[in-house]
DNA sequence: TGGCCTAGGGATAATTTTATCCCCTATGCC
DNA sequence: GGCATAGGGGATAAAATTATCCCTAGGCCA
């Protein structure tokens, strides 16, 4: 298995939230999960934009990592369901600062990002309905 | 210059909130600012951790998303100082909500990451007044 | 028998991000 | 000349993260 050569830093909140966050799906799975979207089919529909492997490997770390539990149902097919813990619940006002803010400036960053000379192209797939459905947990 | 290969998935909030902060120094490097440590030097030496190299690039992202500005004082030897600008400020919330998280559950944190089995060794830097000048700063 | 469903994961390639190293600006001082 | 100051950045190596590809299980159905 792959080993972490450098040392990873913990020194401030900011770098500890930083590694729970780490993965570029993973705000998006803790959203997913936080608005009811659970089983692993139906995470993978909201997120068009990465891989079964991809959610598989991100959704492992956050288990590990306690942001997340996973109940498999002994059935077959089989059936899995994801839920956030205690302490993933208590991410989600993170999570929603950032969908809050992304959302509030999208035309000034899509202007910044798009303007960038790193950036090719981007991509807009459907999770918009996401950040609708987690404003709508938020309010009502 | 390097030029990014796959298009950068920018559909909701949170992914256009992770492009800004996707950096390991950035959201660090805006508290610095946000809590008046400005000047290159000075940031460098609240941030041990990271190289200059890194701080710089880093710093000049912020700058170009429009998080940042600098202002360099024609003198010698030079004297260069960053701010937040409106934007910038007004991602301060987000900031602060992953210091109070990672701080509120430090304890926890320390303990699944260091149990990660990808992770052998974990530093520890001072960048903690870090934290504690960033709270003053939201209570007043 | 062959194919579909749901879910999972190994191996490896490609891409992206960080780290290392070393050099540059220009002035003043010993 | 050599060194200090304060800041910047190119080139390249290394490390970390994602993407691709392909194979597994087990029952159901035509």
């Amino acid at each position: 298995m792959y080993e972490r050569k450098t040392p990873l830093a913990i020194d401030c909140g900011l770098h500890l939230t930083r590694e729970i966050l780490n993965g570029k799906w993973k705000p998006s799975l803790l959203n997913a999960i936080a608005i009811g979207v659970k089983r692993p089919s139906e995470i993978q529909r909201l997120l068009p934009g990465a891989t079964r492997r991809v959610l598989n490997v991100q959704l492992k770390e956050l288990e590990e990592h306690g942001m997340v539990e996973k109940k498999i149902y002994p059935q077959l097919p089989p059936k899995v369901e994801y839920s956030l813990t205690a302490i993933g619940w208590s991410l989600m006002p993170v999570i929603d600062a950032m969908n809050q803010w992304g959302d509030a400036n999208r035309e000034f960053l899509e202007t910044v990002i798009s303007q960038d000379p790193k950036i090719r192209q981007t991509e807009k797939s459907a999770c918009l309905m996401h950040s609708k459905m987690a404003v709508e947990r938020r309010i009502g």
